[in-house]
RNA sequence: GCCGCGUUGGUCAAGGGGUUAAGACGCCUCCCUUUCACGGAGGAAUCACGGGUUCGAAUCCCGUACGUGGUACCA
């Protein structure tokens, strides 16, 4: 079999999606399983919707999610170069080829005499108002232009368009991976435009001759491709090439979690989660949006989760790492069907993640979280011993700050409320005692913590449980944490016993 | 409108002629834990509808409904 290369294609016009991600994701992981290539290639033939940054943006989110492409544009290989604008000079030659052989022709409509003939056809009732075999021949093309006049158009450099020319009535089928056979009528397919009046291809154009050229063995794409596969076939069998086409595979669309339609950037905002793998901003109107990065999801975590969309593996696995996915990846167990995008399920795969996650591999994250928040002074051996204390408490990485700052600062403000009405003369006495006794105690640790703690409750015949609640909130400030004692040993004598002061001066 | 693709609990999904129709997320109850979690044990909840084919259909076929994508000199 010929070597697997495949490719992912997007479009540098803002940020990268998950949608995207996934399918980028998706090409990976059949490269690598089939020791094959996997490419990155820009497709940037619309000039009018160049975006600042975006180029640099894809190829930072790949590196993130540590899916890095074997030939891109920062990284050529032999098929180079790998942005479609870098390549305008290779299509017209292909969109003449097709003009000679009677494939395409030569359009000199503007885009107004367009506009008119689709509003005639709409209040004919016409329900198909394409530009294609039913109305060229009312056009102004080379196919109702005598050959001179066309001639005579082309030489002044009268603006015009290469369309391709679909035969009506018939039968496109073909073999999709995830989806099996597929039929199409090319009737219901227009004259797509191949090469724009700017002298850019289109993307039908451009994605059929680089794959060509590029030497793609197999397309994966979104689904929202399907229904232009037709003419992307066609295309490979009027150039010439049918015998090398590739094989398609139209991956199932992420959706909305709330139904109707395909996940947006909108959504994210509306419902609060990220849609981007990182945070983006827009050149033009400086407005950043979080990525998962940003709300605190480890790459992959990010990965997985993405995996889990569309694909599973046939087995009850749910965590996988990148190298187990690449393992038993396969195309076959691919759904058909459209996903709704779950972020609850995808907080969990974080979860799941940050649990099994060593402390050594959380440190660099969590001690950013927390100099972001100002606090610098993390040694890295007592912030490792406090993330493995709390880590089964943190859904997303910034939990960690929220479970674990007090470790490092004073709580602001302490909570009482919940030990204030059952608070009496005997605990004060209690808490006195306990402060005298941490004064002295031996070896400061969490199991002698907790023995000297009892012992002293039992002298003055309290029980424990009413004592290590109170106890909590002095250190902590509220209801929450890892064992109170283990707080208290990494806190330190000196600090424990000062939190327990103040403590006692907030209550009655 | 037209064309394509799809439809198993709220969500992700296994199963593809005979199953008590897996599992996970979320939700609820209980246990563990004198906080919150983690962990453990349970629970509620599903084959879109209608026709076929068949001894037997979630599974195969046809319709319908619904969802979704496309219908650009956007990708």
């Amino acid at each position: 079999m010929e070597k697997v290369r495949v490719r992912f294609a997007p479009s540098p016009t803002g940020g990268l999606h998950v949608g995207g991600v996934r399918t980028a994701l998706f090409n990976y992981l059949f490269a690598r399983k089939h020791k094959g290539d996997f490419i990155l290639r820009i497709e940037d033939t619309d000039q009018t919707r160049y975006v600042e940054g975006a180029e640099q943006y894809i190829f930072d989110c790949l590196k993130w999610c540590g899916i890095s492409p074997d030939e891109s544009p920062e990284n050529p290989g032999e098929y180079g170069p790998y942005r479609q604008s870098e390549r305008k000079h290779l299509y017209r030659k292909y969109a003449e080829d097709l003009v000679r052989k009677g494939h395409a022709y030569y359009a000199f409509d503007t885009p107004e005499e367009i506009e008119a003939m689709r509003e005639k056809l709409k209040s004919e009732g016409k329900g198909n108002q394409q530009y294609g075999y039913a109305v060229r021949h009312t056009m102004r093309n080379s196919l109702t232009l005598s050959a001179e006049e066309t001639e005579a158009l082309l030489k002044i450099n009268f603006p015009h368009v290469i369309r391709i020319k679909m035969e009506p009535n018939e039968l496109v089928v073909f073999e999709d991976v995830i989806r099996g056979r597929i039929e199409m009528d090319t009737s219901s397919v227009d004259d797509k435009v191949l090469l724009k009046a700017d002298g850019m291809p289109t993307y039908h154009l451009a994605v059929v001759v680089d794959d060509y050229l590029m030497k793609i063995s197999h397309v994966l794409r979104g689904e929202e491709w399907l229904p232009s596969a037709p003419v992307h076939i066609q295309l490979w069998k009027y150039l010439g090439w049918g015998h090398q086409m590739p094989k398609w595979a139209h991956l199932p669309l992420i959706l909305k979690p709330d139904g109707n339609g395909k996940l947006s950037k909108r959504d994210g905002e509306r419902l609060g989660f990220p849609v981007f793998a990182m945070h983006w901003t827009d050149p033009r109107t400086r407005e950043t949006v979080k990525g998962f990065r940003e709300f605190g999801f480890l790459p992959e975590a990010f990965l997985n989760l993405l995996a889990l969309l569309g694909w599973n593996s046939g087995t009850e696995q749910e965590i996988f790492s990148l190298e187990e996915l690449t393992e038993q990846f396969s195309l076959e167990r691919v759904h058909s069907s459209g996903a709704k995008f779950d972020f609850e399920k995808a907080k969990w795969f974080n979860h799941e993640w940050i649990k099994r996650t060593p402390a050594s591999g959380l440190l660099p994250l969590v001690t950013e979280i927390y100099r972001e928040r100002g606090i610098e002074n993390t040694e890295a051996e007592k912030m490792a011993f406090v993330i493995d204390l709390i880590k089964d408490r943190c859904t997303l990485l910034p939990d960690f700050w929220d479970q674990g700052y007090y470790f490092f600062q004073r709580p602001g403000s302490i909570d009482v409320t919940p030990i204030v009405s059952k608070w009496n003369e005997k605990k004060d006495l209690f808490f006195n005692e306990l402060i005298r006794t941490l004064e002295v105690m031996d070896f400061w640790n969490s199991a002698n913590l907790e023995h000297g703690f009892k012992e002293i409750a039992a002298v003055n015949q309290l029980k424990p449980g009413e004592l290590m609640l109170p106890l909590r909130i002095m250190l902590v400030g509220g209801k929450f944490g890892p064992g109170v004692f283990d707080i208290a040993a990494v806190l330190g004598r000196e600090e424990t016993i000062e939190r327990i002061r103040q403590g006692l001066a907030e209550l009655p």
